[in-house]
DNA sequence: TTCTACATTATAATAGTTCTAAACTGTTGA
DNA sequence: TCAACAGTTTAGAACTATTATAATGTAGAA
C-alpha cells in the first residue's frame, strides 16, 4: 500500500531503476491490503486489466526474477508445469489444492515450529518450508 | 530387491501388465539396497547403462506416471526445470542443495511431527511435506 | 491360435521460460 | 544542460521438459 513516489525509492534504494514498467508492476502487485498467489501468466492478466501501455512478456519475466532476487517477492516450490509466486514474503506455509490448483497461506500461528534435528555438514539452513496438499474430502 | 518374477507379481497384481519395459525399469529403480531421488534425464541415462536394447523416452514418461499413480514413486515438489522422484514412498522429507541440484533424504526420526493447527473446510490432507533448502556455509 | 485391449514407439506438438540483439531510457557528471 | 553510458525493454527466436498422436507391437484371455 504504497504509493508511486515510494515505490520510486524502494526501487533505487535496491538498486533498481525505477522505469514505468516496474513502478507498474509494483502497484500491481502491492497495492493491495491482502499478500497473493500468482503465477506469471497471471500477473499478466492483472497487469493488463490495470493498464493500457502493455508491458513486454519479457519484462514481467525479468521484473518479477528482479523482484524475487531483492527479497519482494517469494517462490513457492510446488509441483506445477509453472512457478508459482508470492507477495507474501513474511515466513509462513502453505496448503495447495491440487483440484482448483491455489495456493492457501497457512498462518504461522497456526504451524508448530517445524524441528530439523539434523543438519548437512558444510550447508547452511536456507529456508524451511511446509507445504501440506489437500483434496475433496468426499466421505 | 526383488527379482524379476517377482517384479511381474508386483506388476500384475497393481493392474500394470509385466512388459519387458516395465520390469526394467523396475530393476533400475527397485533393485537396490539405497532409495534415491531422479530425474527423468537421469533415468533415461541409468537405463541405458544396464541395457542394450533402448526403451524409448515416451515410455520412461509414461512408466514413471504409471508407477506413482500406483504409489511406487512419489514425486517431489521443488522448484526446478524438471521433475524430481523419489523411489522412497515411505514419509519423510527432504533437504534440497540448491547449488548441488540435489535432493537429500531426512530421515524421519529427525523431525519432529509436523503440526497443522488448521484445516480447509471440505478438503481433506493428503500430505505434508517438508522442503529445507540449504546452500554453502561461508562463514 | 486368434482377438483385443493395452503398451511401446518415433515423432510432432505444446508451453513455460530464457535468450538475443536492437532500440530505448534513467542517471550521472562534465 | 546534455552527451555518454549502463541498465532496461522489447519482439521474436530458441530452448527444453513434457505431453499428444497415431501407427505398430504384444500380453493375456478365450
Ligand atoms: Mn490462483
Ligand atoms: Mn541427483
Ligand atoms: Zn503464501
Ligand atoms: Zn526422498
Amino acid at each position: 500500500m504504497l504509493n508511486n513516489s515510494q515505490y520510486i525509492d524502494k526501487l533505487r534504494s535496491s538498486g533498481l531503476r525505477p522505469t514505468k514498467q516496474r513502478i507498474k508492476i509494483c502497484e500491481v502487485l502491492f497495492n493491495t491490503h491482502k499478500t497473493f498467489h500468482f503465477t506469471i501468466n497471471e500477473l499478466v492478466k492483472r497487469i493488463s486489466k490495470l493498464t493500457n501501455d502493455k508491458i513486454s512478456l519479457a519484462t514481467v519475466y525479468n521484473t518479477v526474477h528482479a523482484f524475487k532476487n531483492k527479497g519482494y517477492l517469494k517462490e513457492i516450490p510446488i509441483n506445477s508445469d509453472q512457478s508459482y509466486f508470492d507477495t507474501n514474503t513474511s515466513h509462513h506455509h502453505h496448503f495447495y489444492d491440487e483440484t482448483q490448483k491455489d495456493l492457501i497461506d497457512i498462518d504461522d500461528a497456526d504451524v508448530e515450529p517445524v524441528k530439523i534435528n539434523t543438519r548437512i555438514p558444510g550447508k547452511k539452513i536456507k529456508s524451511v518450508e511446509v507445504l501440506v496438499k489437500v483434496e475433496d474430502d468426499k466421505s
